[in-house]
DNA sequence: ATGTAC
């Protein structure tokens, strides 16, 4: 039976998982709706970290036939968590110290070339970024272990509850930004064709950008393994802002993450703020209805013009220096410690328990903050 | 998010 091409395609389903206990903004689950209307939207799935973005919402995965669309994507491709095993134990942490002296800005003093030809990925010409943690949301985060809950799993990681962890959430860095906007140029918010020229153009820079996100990932952790005089291995490696190829009920879709960790790669760590713990979790049961795909960290509760006026009315920026955990953080852009503060996120525990009731996953164990580094530039006022 | 827009 011949289906003919409809110019009017129906909507695409929408789910979003989250509990009554989740609260979600009205503006994220608008721009969801939004979204699942576009042509050849086949499913829209916000996950319980879902907030308003620049146009389309963050923790969100859709899937669509025939067309793909970049926007989804956003100007971070490649953006991702990174773990790895530090071999320095947690009560040798010198967090005071690392803290003073830590400093990742600016370009690596080494060879990058040679250290992307390492990872098997070429040069972009963004190099002078390669090994730098950007902005935003972006951090790299000394942890410890605080509880083992699936000792099995656990150890299977090659993990030690005594043993520190490193985890980096950084991208592509101007890679990604430069592929976006070339092709905004030409198209603007609409979607592409997935058989032509500029598809398939944007899809080879799209998966440039990233494997040079994951390189940039190792790269911050060299540097900030070199820092504290440590060596770690890489345990894993997500990225949450991508589109893939994607086989769903039948039929070739696209599959566009947008603060989405996958729920198909094995485990991963959802990041709270750097005032909560972050939980390393087991992906398990069936991924289909959640577009293979699982929240990427607390999500946004404050903008971050609210945050940054709510949070300095209330606090100095050296009171967000030293977190409940007792952790040090390095960022001496005071817009960026009041934007990044933890109020300004959901608690990370209900975001998590949304998934385990889910049955996406199961919690493996919970990491505290030890030291977290973002910024060392005094950029902006 | 961005070697950051007009």
């Amino acid at each position: 039976m011949m289906t003919a091409p409809t110019s009017t395609p129906p909507s695409a389903q929408v789910r979003i998982i989250a509990s009554s206990q989740s609260w979600v903004e009205g503006e994220a689950v608008r721009q969801l709706e939004a979204v699942a209307r576009s042509p050849g939207m086949r499913l829209a799935v916000g996950l319980p970290d879902l907030h308003p973005g620049k146009g389309a919402p963050v923790g969100a995965a859709f899937a669509s036939e025939g067309l793909l669309y970049p926007y989804l994507v956003g100007n971070d491709i490649g953006c991702g968590m990174g773990l790895w095993d530090v071999d320095l134990l947690a009560r040798k942490a010198k967090a005071e110290r690392w803290a003073a002296r830590l400093d990742l800005e600016g370009p690596w003093d080494g060879d990058t070339d040679g250290f992307l030809a390492e990872h098997g990925v070429k040069a972009s010409g963004f190099e002078m970024a390669l090994g730098t943690v950007g902005g935003g949301n972006h951090f790299a985060e000394i942890q410890r272990v605080d509880a083992v809950h699936d000792g099995k799993t656990f150890d299977a990681l090659g993990l030690k509850g005594e043993r520190l962890l490193l985890l980096v959430h950084s991208g592509s860095r101007g890679l990604g930004e430069a592929t976006l906007r070339a092709h905004v140029d030409r198209h603007g918010a609409g979607g592409l064709a997935q058989d032509s020229a500029d598809a398939r153009k944007y899809l080879t820079r799209h998966d440039h950008a990233v494997e040079w996100g994951r390189a940039n990932r190792a790269l911050v952790a060299r540097r900030m393994l070199d820092g504290i005089g440590a060596t770690g291995r890489r345990v894993l490696d997500v990225c949450h802002n991508s589109v893939t190829p994607l086989k769903l009920e039948g039929c070739a879709c696209w599959l566009h993450r947008k603060g989405a960790a996958p729920w198909d790669q094995g485990p991963v760590v959802i990041p709270g703020s750097r005032g909560s713990l972050s939980y390393l979790v087991l992906p398990v049961g069936d991924g289909s209805a959640s577009a293979y795909s699982l929240a990427h960290g607390a999500g946004r509760k404050w903008n971050r013009t609210n945050a940054r006026e709510r949070m300095r009315e209330r606090f100095s920026a050296e009171s967000l220096t030293r977190t409940s955990f007792k952790s040090h953080v390095i960022c001496e852009d005071r817009d960026l410690l009041f934007e990044e503060a933890p109020p300004a996120y959901k608690p990370i525990d209900r975001v998590v328990t949304d998934l385990v009731e889910a049955g996406l996953v199961r919690v493996v164990a919970t990491l505290a903050p030890v030291l977290t580094y973002k910024t060392r530039a005094h950029a902006r006022s």
